[in-house]
DNA sequence: ATGAAAGCGCTAACAC
DNA sequence: GTGTTAGCGCTTTCAT
């Protein structure tokens, strides 16, 4: 009968077929020792009043909510969204819904009522995916023993004390730079992203290390830093381009940053790559359209939330089987090459090929 | 006395303070009848044992769950993503946790689980922020009289049975072309978005709307469609210059696809703006770094999240309140023109002057 | 194979 | 002011 619009529940349908709860509630967890027919006719009932079992006095019972808690940040990105997305379409595979946390910025360290809110909710594990940045990540050397859930971090860099799952961005920044190296360029510059981050740390010191390694100079007049945006990325060249006007190429912590130095190269009268080689960061698939093409590091940020999401998922049946003591866990994923003009490595080239996207 | 990792319950805290439950829970909830040192001595016992009510204990009992069922849909592209960041903003202030699920696809029409998970949930509000596409909104006409709580619909045309929140497309479309129109152009061609997006169409619509308007032709052949991407936007534009060559203008459907017809068009030897003056739509902040800077048509798409969340709890309330015959909302987003180099109405322009962002 | 009773953690309704 | 009782919707013993 329509037109009823109370929750259906497990009462009902048990008085409907004329069984009890209990038996109602075998059925719906699809235990052996329920009669066929009994299945059959209870079944029936559940069908025909569209009943569906309440997930919440579920969690009550249980003491697990089939629930992650999910912690970003910077949504309003294009990185943290495609982390984000890898993790709901892996949630979704394994049967995890997710409970979303954003917080107010990147850097707040007040976590406790996040939470708070999470583990009131009964959530069975928790995916932190803030990037580490400045101290932001200490306070879990206090809280974390509190924790009695498994939790894992994106983009931290990893502790024998807790679980990480991040891009390599040490090797990307390595191989942005032996890309230009091997081009024969040495007076590489380096656009960095804010040093607070532990990302943009990572991905200088990449760039470092491969100079160094080829026996040229990386010293602090070679580099300059932005936040992340085409905006900043526009001023910090045109700091650069004071400070050491002899380069010839240019890592850039990620491709906005190389968009807005390759945007202010040209203001400036540089040709791109003729004058200045520039490699990015991130791999955004716009960047294959940049004027010149971006040569570019991608990687897959999708994959790193997929991860963090199969983990945790095994964490959590670990923690109830008690297998104690897990190893911390420290996945990389690896960073990738795409050429395309901007490096001049090749003068004309086809973006078409060397794209992935 | 740390060292227990069990659930602290409101039973523990009862017994530790020497009181009834009642009465824990009564200072939980701030009721007024509890003596004042009774509550204080409750208050310690509380903070001591680092007692957190849990919140599916009370979802149970109290039927309802501060919790907000978010459905979205390509989070990997930044749009979706933005609307996001709006709502946990939004819902964040008015203290509803985001219960998150992301459709494998955008027209993914098999929604019943979906919401099914939800309810099983007990959120007491949804909101429905997968764009209107094809008959991908249609099963709601049937669906939606089972759902007894409010729901409330992003990017979708108005209707009397439910409550939309949009960008005002047809607007932007319109207020785009008219930039152009102004500037003296006539053969103006348009670059879609997939027709099967109702977005995409209102937009179209703006355009052929101002154009026929103001006396000028705005027939088939000036229209190519692409998919929102750059590659799209490249491929749309090769295929804009054979049936349109007399083409002076171009109004893109989104800033990606913009940057590809503007990439295609400079292989070609057009020259944008002096041959070719083009506007995109989104607002993209990397559109002010593009070659040259973009016109484009800025829509705040965090803005239409956060009224989606105040209106689906300002609906809940009323709906506790038992305010029955809700008239339907259509709220419309007002978009915005904002005017670079690209379109070549201002030939040199500082761009940070033109950037709102 | 099925049912009765107890209880997950909390709160509403009523005592006192 | 405070405690007692009952119950939200479900599952888990333990009978039968």
């Amino acid at each position: 009968m329509p037109g009823y619009r109370q929750r259906v529940t497990i009462k009902q349908v048990a008085k409907e077929a004329g069984v009890s709860t209990q038996t109602v509630s075998r059925v719906l967890n699809e235990r052996p020792d329920v009669a066929p027919d009994t299945r059959q006719r209870v079944q029936d009932v559940i069908d025909r009043l569209q009943y569906k079992p309440s997930a919440v006095a579920r969690s009550l019972i249980r003491q697990q909510s089939n629930m992650l808690g999910v912690v970003t940040a910077g949504l309003n990105y294009i990185g943290p969204s495609r982390t984000l997305n890898g993790i709901t379409n892996e949630a979704e595979q394994l049967g995890f819904m997710l409970l979303l946390e954003e917080l107010p910025g990147f850097s707040t360290i007040d976590i406790q009522p996040i939470l708070d809110n999470l583990l009131a909710r009964q959530v069975d594990g928790i995916i932190w995916a803030v990037p580490e940045i400045g101290d932001n990540h200490d306070v879990f050397r206090v809280v974390l023993p509190e924790i009695t859930i498994p939790i894992i971090f994106l983009s931290t860099q990893a502790s024998p004390d807790w679980h990480v799952v991040t891009t390599n961005n040490r090797k990307g920044g390595r191989i942005a730079t032996e890309h230009l190296l091997s081009a024969g360029h040495r007076k590489i510059a380096h656009l960095a992203g804010p040093s607070t981050w532990w990302e943009a740390t990572e991905r200088r010191v990449g760039w470092r290390e491969a100079m160094v390694e080829a026996g040229f100079a990386a010293i602090d007049e070679q580099i300059a830093e932005g936040n992340w945006s085409a905006a900043s990325g526009d001023r910090a060249f045109e700091q650069l381009y004071e400070q050491f006007p002899q380069m010839t190429a240019l890592f850039a912590g990620n491709d906005q940053m190389a968009l807005g130095a390759i945007h202010r190269a040209r203001r400036l009268g540089i040709r791109v790559p003729e004058e200045l080689a520039v490699v990015g960061f991130d791999g955004l698939s716009e960047s294959a359209y940049f004027s010149p093409p971006l040569t570019t590091i991608y990687h897959d940020q999708q994959q790193l939330g997929c991860i963090a999401v199969r983990e945790v998922v095994r964490l959590i049946g670990a923690a109830q089987n008690s297998d104690e003591n897990q190893e911390s866990l420290d996945i990389l994923v690896e960073p990738q090459l795409i050429v395309r003009e901007s490096s001049g490595v090749i003068p004309v080239c086809n973006h078409k090929n060397s794209s992935i996207i």
